[in-house]
DNA sequence: TAAGATTGGATTATCGATAATCGTTTATTG
DNA sequence: CAATAAACGATTATCGATAATCCAATCTTA
């Protein structure tokens, strides 16, 4: 909404590290805009229009549009546009399903090598997720459960494996908000113990399964229709 | 090499199809001199050097240059540059164990619903495949195995799994000319007539298996000389 | 002389303006 | 009246030029 302070080096005459292209700046904006619900799937990015809110010219706009394309997280067409992409229920779900076979790997090599650092970090984050649980915060709970599962994948130890789990959590943001809607928050806590219990035994194919598991159920589609209302369904088909 | 025709709608005057951007043809251009070996890893792309070369303006060729480095073709720095890619042995071994799991995936879910018309293609693939280990035309062969995996996962019906398998692709060219050096082409053929065996049988556990060793036997690399020998080894570390 | 400041050339990032294309609306024509 | 063609407004794609930044070389200065 509010324009892009450019001033950079005016504060300190260049800090040293802010090499921050606008483009970049631009990207979170619009990030930020379809998480917070402000941007809906299938909304209308205009090139000159966005320049013009935040003050910028068209071309760092451009730029940051592309690659949240590349990203999967908008679409776009030659010569007419970009908008917020929109998710069919058969994506999703194939989500779910590439989802569990990236995460069952990095479980199994994770499990196999894991610090008790990271062993500490999780069971924190599972501890978090518990508290978030009783207070039914499930803003918090949903952010939780993505920190616990990219602290995983980092610890895989496969920085491929982590860039691609990267960009497939870019072009599924909508389903932080189905899943919200769809478990109880202490079952979600208890199902990731079991998972962090499966990791801590050190057994790579435990770990793989339960892991497998884990996310397969988690993405088992609630009917249709609950769907549809949550979301604003194919609205650009 | 040659200056970009841009003369596009004089020949038709708007062919109904070519939306054809000057950014998709410099992307073009590019990965072909990456793939023939005209520029190499750690090489400098300087945009406006570029710009001057194809007979285009420096905003077709940023865009280009954006594109491939998202799908990890170059790698660039903010003010500083963008140059060709290259793969540290670790990153070579870390994206067979990402395919190892997409594909078996893949296979898994092919092997259920692999038409009959699938069944023959794969099968054509294949024995061009062993035609062209017979004639030891090696550029043939790694040509026919790409086409191969990219027959598999189109058929596993999850695009996004297809979408997701196509830049780990494009992120991993330089495996090419590794694993010609690698493997000799009979015995190559011989792997994937193995494979084809198991989608056939419709064994979705089998098939996934098969895959998923194929694959990590493929990637197991040879010592770490001879690909050192065969590629500018970490030339832009 | 060596550490730090300064300058200059090269390149990237951004800008403002123009050309190309799209979708729609309006005109044409049989 | 229906179907096609021409014209328009909106937006994207591309251009040429400028500002910001980097890097290396030169210049201080203690």
């Amino acid at each position: 909404m509010n324009p892009i302070d450019t001033r950079v080096k005016s504060e300190y005459k260049a800090k040293r590290l802010p090499r921050i292209m606008l483009s970049d700046r631009i990207k979170e904006y619009v990030v930020e805009a379809v998480l917070s619900g402000e941007l809906k799937p299938g909304d209308r990015l205009v090139e000159s229009e966005l320049a013009r809110q935040l003050g910028v010219s068209q071309a760092p706009v451009r730029e940051a549009l592309r690659d949240l394309v590349l990203l999967g997280f908008l679409v776009s067409e030659p010569y007419k546009g970009t908008s917020v992409r929109s998710f069919t229920y058969e994506e999703l779900w194939e989500t779910y399903t590439v989802r569990a076979a990236l995460e069952s790997l990095a479980a199994r090599l994770a499990a196999s090598q894991l610090t008790d650092a990271a062993k500490e970090e999780l069971q924190t984050i599972l501890d978090e997720m518990m508290e978030a649980a009783r207070q039914r915060d499930m803003d918090r709970i949903v952010q939780l459960d993505n920190k616990f599962h990219e602290t995983i994948i980092k610890n895989s130890g496969n920085r491929t494996l982590y860039q691609l789990w990267k960009t497939l959590q870019y072009g599924t943001w909508s389903i932080v908000t189905y899943r919200k809607t769809t478990y109880e928050p202490v079952y979600l806590a208890a199902r990731h113990k079991e998972l962090l219990e499966a990791l801590k035994s050190g057994d790579p194919e435990k770990a793989s399964h339960v892991m497998q598991r884990h996310i397969e159920d988690m993405g088992k589609p609630p009917s249709r229709v609950e769907l549809e209302n949550n979301h604003s369904w194919r609205m650009n088909g």
